[in-house]
DNA sequence: ATGGCATGACAATCATGA
């Protein structure tokens, strides 16, 4: 059976206030795991049973008011979620900034990585501290999954066409060195950034300041990713970036990235190196 | 000019975002 997976994620900025949207954009898109950040919401008052009612299995780690995470699993297409995480072991963090589950055979993670406010100040050095924990994590995850994702709100545009005025940016939070460091740092451990795995348009961008009518004069940074292991990328068909939620009334000020996957058998989640390597030949 | 929105907590402004 070769039927197509979708990973999407989206910073919804309060899931309260975005369930409406998220609701019609899960009813009219066909994704199959649905990473969020920003739900803003304790895991008393997130909305589980609305998104039961469209097909999602949700788990989650909230707070109130700032940050929080989510993976949405469509339970007709994906397998029941196994070994749940909701915070990187290596840091004692109250912010709940990462959940991680495997379905299908994926070791799917989404972030929210810090925003780091300014270069130089606490959050900024909390948010490369936060990076490197993170790194850390992932090479161990690694090597215990071929197949990994990992998707979210990196809070980082990793090169100068991922910005739309690169010198106004220039060493600025979002876009300094150490951050773009950090980034690549992720995809040394051998991930692919799946969104340049392929063609795209110019001026490309997931997030738009909700200021100077930045969305309608393209004024946008490109800082929500989904990084895949060379066994999702190996089979990745198409990466986009859903600029429609970004066009609506009162929208996030986030777009979603959906990445699709061409589901591969079964038996290719556990096989040897040793086999891989000798199929090359 | 470090603002201009938007969100949440809280009850007029303030912290935070990116």
């Amino acid at each position: 059976m070769q039927v197509p997976l979708r990973l999407a994620t989206w910073n919804v900025n309060s899931l309260k206030v975005r369930l409406p949207q998220l609701l019609a954009w899960l009813n009219t898109r066909t994704v199959d795991i649905v990473c969020l950040q920003e739900t803003k919401l304790t895991d008393e008052s997130f909305p589980k049973q609305e998104l039961l009612d469209v097909g999602y299995q949700c788990h989650f780690a909230g707070q109130k008011t700032y940050n929080g995470v989510a993976i949405l699993l469509r339970t007709d297409r994906v397998s029941a979620a196994e070994a749940v995480v909701t915070s990187l072991p290596e840091l004692d963090d109250v912010q709940k900034r990462l959940i991680a589950l495997t379905t299908e055979g994926i070791r799917v993670v989404c972030a929210y990585f810090p925003n780091g406010q300014s270069v130089g100040s606490d959050k900024y050095r909390y948010k490369l501290q936060w990076i490197s924990t993170l790194t850390q994590w992932l090479r161990a995850e690694l090597a215990k999954n071929d197949r990994l994702a990992l998707l979210g709100d990196f809070n980082i545009a990793p090169e100068a066409r991922d910005v739309h005025d690169p010198v106004l940016w220039e060493g600025q939070i979002l876009c300094s060195d150490q951050e773009r460091e950090g980034f690549r740092g992720l995809l040394a451990l051998g991930l692919a950034d799946a969104f340049r795995l392929f063609e795209q348009p110019e001026r490309s961008y997931t997030w738009w300041d909700y200021q100077n009518l930045a969305f309608r004069r393209k004024m946008g940074l490109r800082i929500d990713h989904i990084l895949l292991s060379p066994a999702l990328a190996k089979i990745c068909t198409a990466c986009e970036i859903d600029v429609e939620l970004r066009r609506q009334e009162r929208p996030s000020d986030h777009a979603a990235v959906v990445a699709t996957l061409k589901h591969g058998q079964s038996e290719k989640h556990h096989a040897p190196a040793s086999k891989a390597h000798a199929a090359h030949r």
